[in-house]
DNA sequence: GTCTATACTAGGATAGAC
DNA sequence: GTCTATCCTAGTATAGAC
């Protein structure tokens, strides 16, 4: 079996440790302990480290950014309905809200420098495709980008809010509402 | 001089260092050097250690979020002219959105367990005394309290942004428009 | 209350066998 | 590609002198 293989295994239990633990709380114990190899199989796969780790992780976060959250948007069809299939896809990725977003995870510490430009980049192409869709539901670019960072607002915040107080509702409750604050006319 | 003297002294930096790196992310090396204290007169001062310094942390913030935050909120006068003037402690408190938020950096991780019961009653004191201003400015108990909660999540999710981004300006526009969010009749 | 010195554990990383 | 064994540093915590 090749390295691609072990790679599409590896990357999503890297990315479910980093979002729930920070970089600083994933150790390489733990990180063996999750994947079930040893220490040097991991430098194996990894000759740099922990640092390797995060950024690998973060580089499939943002072809999964793509693919799950920007392609919906992109697709033929009523904006509405396109935004309603991210949003479905959005609550799916974070779990109903138990799950963490990476970005909070790996942006945390100073050893957060070398991820910066990575995450700018999974961001500007998911607010960037969800201000392209409520330009298109008829909404004035500057209002469209601002709803759509907004929205992205509004996701972050209520994670960081849902595991502070190990409740999910403000996480559902962003969702339930989020074609209406993107694309509505009044508020919620 | 007495511990009370000391803890006033303490306490403040070990906040800034929590919201920085998060609990995982600092050590008592870290502690011991932001200090400039040795590592045992820190256990002499904090005897179980990182976990109780946290904890200390989290009843500082506590007395600072009712002294900063919900007191301008319960003084006399007109709503909005209240609600401007917490807009200011936030901002202040955050450097602009320069520093992060300690109830990220204290509910990241497993190691966060001790710490979430003290971060909610900070939130709910918090969003309660928003709620509470909305209220008075006439908005239904149900509306205000779902606005002050959103403008708390507003709040919490432009400060990772923020961050992930070295950017301010998600940050400075959701404080910007935060009279506006909670009391408002209608979208930005 | 603070220091130096020390013990011990956990974490990061590598060498070399299989 | 994975393992065991090892090394070294960093991290937590304590003892005892001042």
């Amino acid at each position: 079996m090749g390295d691609f293989m072990e790679r599409t295994e590896l990357l999503p239990i890297l990315l479910e440790l980093f979002r729930q633990q920070g970089y600083a709380g994933v150790s390489i114990a733990d990180v063996s302990k999750a994947t079930g190899l040893g220490k040097s199989s991991l430098y194996h796969h990894f000759p740099e480290g922990k640092e390797q780790m995060a950024r690998e992780v973060l580089q499939h976060v943002e072809v999964g950014v793509r693919e799950s959250f920007v392609a919906p948007l992109k697709a033929v069809g009523d904006p509405h309905e396109r935004l309603r299939e991210m949003t479905k896809m959005v609550e799916d990725f974070y779990d109903g809200g138990r799950k963490g977003c990476i970005l909070d995870g790996l942006t945390l510490g100073a050893a957060s420098e070398p991820f910066r430009q990575m995450v700018a980049r999974s961001v500007e192409a998911w607010v960037a495709a969800m201000a392209s869709v409520a330009v298109e539901a008829g909404l004035s670019k500057k209002v469209a980008r601002e709803r759509a960072e907004d929205a992205l607002i509004a996701i972050e915040g209520s994670l960081v809010l849902s595991r502070a107080l190990g409740d999910q509702k403000a996480f559902k409750r962003v969702i339930k509402n989020l074609p209406q604050r993107l694309l509505g006319e009044t508020n919620l």
